[in-house]
DNA sequence: CTGAAAGCGCTAACAT
DNA sequence: ATGTTAGCGCTTTCAG
C-alpha cells in the first residue's frame, strides 16, 4: 500500500507565494497581522494550487478538528432505519446540522451510542478520543444522561443538549415543548373540545413532562378538568394503542386526544376505527413530530411539527461560535408550529358522546 | 481556548506497560513480531487506561484515516430532505454503510457534491484533501461522471461506483437492475398482462437503460411487442405523470406499467384515478425503489426493492478490504427483490380494454 | 522480536 | 508584520 501523502501542503503554498509557513497559516485562519498585499499573494497561491488544509494536521497541531459529532440513540435509530416507516429524524438532523457545518467549514459525523448500556461512557469517550471533535450534539435521551454530560463537561468539549432545559454544563436547546403542547390544546379548545386526552411520552424524556405541562396549562386556563385524561406511552405504536384504549374506554371519554408521537397517534387512529369512531367527526387527533407518514394517513394528521433541522442548525452555530463567545446560559428554544390537517374538527354535539 | 490534547496517548500506554511506543503500535495494528506475552501486557494497559488512538495522528503518520466518504448528489439529497416525503436513500446508506464501517473501526462521512457544477472536481478534491479518506463511495449520478472517476483514480484512493457496471477504475457495484426489471415484468406476464408499459429514468443514469433491457428481454421472451411502450421521466412526480399520460392515451393502451421510481409510480396512480381507471382492476402498477411511501398509498404499491443498505455495506467492505486484497474487476451485484402488494393484479379481460 | 530516530502537515509560542 | 522553532500522536524506516 503506497503511503499516501497530501498532494499539496502548506509548504508548497509558502514556497509558491514566497512567504513563511506561518504567514500562510495566518491567512488560512483569518488571523490579524498580515498585510493585505501579502494576504492577497497567499490567497492567489492557494487558489492556483487548489490547496486545502488537512484537518488531521490541523487537529494534530492542537487547533480545531473541524468535526462536530452528533450522538444518536443506537437502538431507536437502527429501528427507525430498519422499519422504513418514513421517520426522518436523522435526515432532518443532517439537513440542518450538516449544511450549517458545511457553511462554516466543518463536517458533521453521526455516531450511534447505546443508552442503556452500562458502558455508555466508554463508547462515548472512545469516539471522542478517536475523533477529537470540536463540538458534540446530544439528542434525547442522551441529552440528560448524567454519565454523558458530566463526562463531556470534563473533556472541555462544548456540547449541546437537544430536548433538555436542565441547567448544568452544555447548551440546553429545546423545540418549545410546553408552548407547542399549549398550542395543540388551544387548537382543540377553539374547536369546542372540552375533554381533551393526552398521551405522553416516557419519563426518560424530560420533554414528555414539559408537554404535559403545556396541555395542563391550557386546560386549566379554559377551566376544564384533566385529572383522568393523561396516559403514557413509549412513543411506539403498541404503547400508543394501549394508552389510547385507556382514554377511549373511560366512561366520559375524550372527544380529542393529543399524542406525543406520530406512531402513537397512528395507533390511536387505528383504535378509533376499530371502535367505530370516525375521525374527526367523533374524535379529533393531534400528533407530535410531523414526520412524513402523517400526510399519508386517512385523514392526514394535524401535527405539531418538530423543527429538528432548525434546531440542529442552531446547535451547530452555538457550538462553533462558543470558541469565541460564551454560549447562552439560558436554554435556547426553537419553536415548532402546528400543521393543521384533516384529523381535527369541531367537537361532536353533547348528545353523540 | 485551551489547547486540547489527547487525554491518554500511546506514550502513556507504553510507559504503563513498560514497553516502547512501537510495540504498542504493533499491538494496535495487529502486526506480527510481538510475543504473545507482550501483546497481552499491552492489551491490559490499553484496557486499563481505556486508550483509543487518535485518528488524526494515525492519519498524519501516513497510515489510515479510518474514514470512508460517501458522496451524494447535493440537489437531489437536499430536495428529498426538504420535501419530507419519506425517501430514505441516505438513511439506508447509513444503515448499511455506517454500521459496517463501525464494525471495522471506520467512520462514514456523508458529503454532498453538486453534479452539474463545473467545479465538481474542485469540490471533491477539497473534501479529499481535507479528510484524506481511505475510501470513497460514489452514488448515481456521480458514479459515472468521468471528471470524478478519473480524479479519484489519480489520487489512488479506492472507490466504489454504486449503480454502475462500466469498466475502468473503481469497484462497480449495482443492484441488479436488469434482472430486477425482468422480475417485475415477469410478475406482470404471469398475471396475463401482454401490453406492459415502461417508464424509464433519465439517460444520465445508466441504470435506466439496464432496466429497459430487462423489461425488453422479458417482453421478447414472452413474444410481446414493446415498440411504443417505453417512455422516460426524470424520477420525479411531474415527469412521471407526463410519461404515464403518454402510455395511457395510446390507442391500444397498456394494462400494466412499470415505473422506475416511486414518485413516478405515484404519479401514474394519480393519473389513473383521474382517468377513471381503477388500480389494479384496470391497470396494474409496479414501482422501483420501495421507499416508505409506497406502503401508504391506496392500494399499496408492488415494488422492486432497492437493497441500498446491503449495497452500501458491501461497498464499504470491498473498500476496506482493498488494502489487502485487490477488489474484484468484475461488477458486483447485490440483487433486490420484488415486494408484491395491492397495485398488481390479473390483466383485465380483452373486452374491457 | 524489539527499540530508537525521523517525520507526516500544521499551529502555538516565541523571536525578530 | 513576519519568520523561526518546537512539538502534537502516531507510524515508518532502520538498528539492534
Amino acid at each position: 500500500m503506497a503511503r499516501r501523502r497530501q498532494a499539496v501542503t502548506i509548504k508548497h503554498v509558502a514556497a509558491d507565494a514566497g512567504v513563511s509557513l506561518q504567514t500562510v497559516s495566518r491567512v488560512i485562519n483569518n488571523e490579524p497581522n498580515v498585510r493585505p498585499a501579502m494576504k492577497e499573494k497567499v490567497r492567489a497561491s492557494i487558489d492556483r494550487l487548489s490547496y486545502v488544509p488537512s484537518i488531521a494536521a490541523q487537529r494534530m497541531s492542537g487547533s480545531r478538528s473541524y468535526l462536530i459529532l452528533a450522538i444518536n440513540d443506537r437502538d431507536r435509530t437502527i429501528a427507525d432505519w430498519t422499519a422504513r416507516e418514513g421517520r426522518d429524524w436523522v435526515d432532518q438532523m443532517l439537513l440542518g446540522g450538516m449544511l450549517t457545518c458545511a457553511e462554516r467549514g466543518y463536517r458533521m459525523l453521526i455516531e450511534l451510542v447505546d443508552t442503556h448500556s452500562d458502558h455508555v461512557e466508554r463508547e462515548l469517550s472512545g469516539a471522542i478520543a478517536a475523533l477529537q471533535p470540536d463540538g458534540v450534539i446530544l439528542t434525547p435521551p442522551h441529552s440528560e444522561n448524567p454519565l454523558i454530560t458530566s463526562f463531556l463537561a470534563k473533556t472541555g468539549i462544548p456540547f449541546a443538549r437537544i430536548g433538555s432545559r436542565q441547567g448544568g454544563p452544555g447548551i440546553a436547546i429545546t423545540m418549545g415543548d410546553t408552548p407547542n403542547a399549549r398550542l395543540a390544546t388551544q387548537h382543540l379548545l377553539d374547536h369546542g373540545h372540552e375533554r381533551i386526552g393526552f398521551v405522553a411520552g416516557p419519563e426518560e424524556f424530560s420533554l414528555s413532562n414539559r408537554r404535559i405541562d403545556g396541555w395542563k396549562w391550557a386546560m386549566d386556563q379554559a377551566g376544564h378538568s384533566h385529572d383522568d385524561l393523561c396516559t403514557r406511552g413509549d412513543f411506539g405504536f403498541e404503547s400508543g394503542k394501549l394508552a389510547a384504549r385507556k382514554l377511549l374506554t373511560l366512561r366520559d371519554r375524550p372527544t380529542a386526544i393529543i399524542c406525543s408521537s406520530d406512531q402513537m397517534t397512528l395507533a390511536a387512529l387505528e383504535l378509533a376505527r376499530e371502535m367505530g369512531l370516525e375521525v374527526p367527526r367523533d374524535l379529533s387527533l393531534v400528533s407530535f413530530d410531523n414526520s412524513p407518514i402523517v400526510r399519508f394517513t386517512d385523514p392526514a394528521l394535524t401535527a405539531v411539527d418538530q423543527p429538528i433541522a432548525a434546531t440542529a442548525s442552531r446547535a451547530v452555530e452555538l457550538l462553533i461560535d462558543s470558541r469565541n463567545c460564551p454560549p447562552p446560559g439560558e436554554p435556547v428554544t426553537v419553536v415548532g408550529e402546528l400543521v393543521v390537517r384533516g384529523s381535527t374538527g369541531p367537537a361532536p354535539p353533547h348528545g353523540r358522546r
